[in-house]
DNA sequence: CAGAATCCCAGCCGATACTG
DNA sequence: CAGTATCGGCTGGGATTCTG
């Protein structure tokens, strides 16, 4: 009981990184949103669900309950005539939104230097690839 | 293979949001343990593949590819006799880090709520759905 | 040593259909 | 309204192999 799982080495650093726990859970294409709506007020699935323009039941359902499971949202059924459930965020989903917000800060501080930097990027020559090509191939990098 | 540019209209939200962009960078499987070594010092390729025990070439080269692109990492290639290449940090990347650090913050804090929310929330008497009878269950009221 | 190219599977995610 | 279940495409990412 007291012993401690020792990790296997390949996934190692993942498994024990709690950060993998955080990149786990906003890593996927909707928690970020969600969480964005909820911060500011408790919200219906289908409010969610307009608000996230282009997300599926199953994604919202799906992300909805990990967010649940892993104590960063609430879901409170109301016994009304057509089922009404609300999703709220909690204290430690907050927290975790802070985080996140100081990530986007970040994304709206830089994405210009960004942008530049992929341009960049994008334009230099590939010095040092292939010289005498089968094909004369400018061969544009990805 | 191929990165194309696209434009869906599904994805606008995605798309339009700066947030997209960082996660899209971090939300990957190595970024940040590539990042957290690199923030400390410079480092070659497979030094960097031995400390992130796990990562396969191809993965480690995509993704330090991509941190480059954006401008979150330098390439240092010296004319060595087996070629050298070092990879560092940037400025950008390590504001860039500072957040993410924030985040690993978080979640270390954090990590016991989580898991205890989890493990409260996996106990739970689950209303309304049969039961596989493996083994008699202790249905704790939450 | 550094990295590109190929094969292939697991999982994410969307579209659709069904339940309460 | 608020979900769940299933099928299928797309892609992330690991193992392997080849080059300079």
């Amino acid at each position: 009981m007291a012993a401690m799982k020792k990790e296997r080495k390949g996934d190692a650093y993942s498994a024990s990184c709690p950060a993998r726990l955080v990149l786990d859970q906003i890593g996927d294409k909707w928690t970020v949103l969600i969480l964005g709506v909820l911060v500011k007020q408790p919200t219906r699935f289908n409010e969610l669900k307009r608000r996230l323009q282009g997300v599926s039941q199953k994604m919202l359902g799906q992300t909805l309950k990990k967010l649940e499971r892993n104590g960063l949202v609430t879901r409170r059924a109301f016994a009304t005539v057509p089922v009404t459930v609300e999703y709220a965020i909690t204290p430690l989903g907050q927290t975790l939104a802070v985080s996140v917000e100081a990530l986007r800060r970040w994304a709206e501080d830089n994405i210009r230097e960004v942008t530049r930097a992929q341009a960049s990027f994008d334009a230099r020559p590939v010095a040092s690839l292939q010289v005498n090509a089968s094909s004369s191939d400018a061969g544009r990098g990805q």
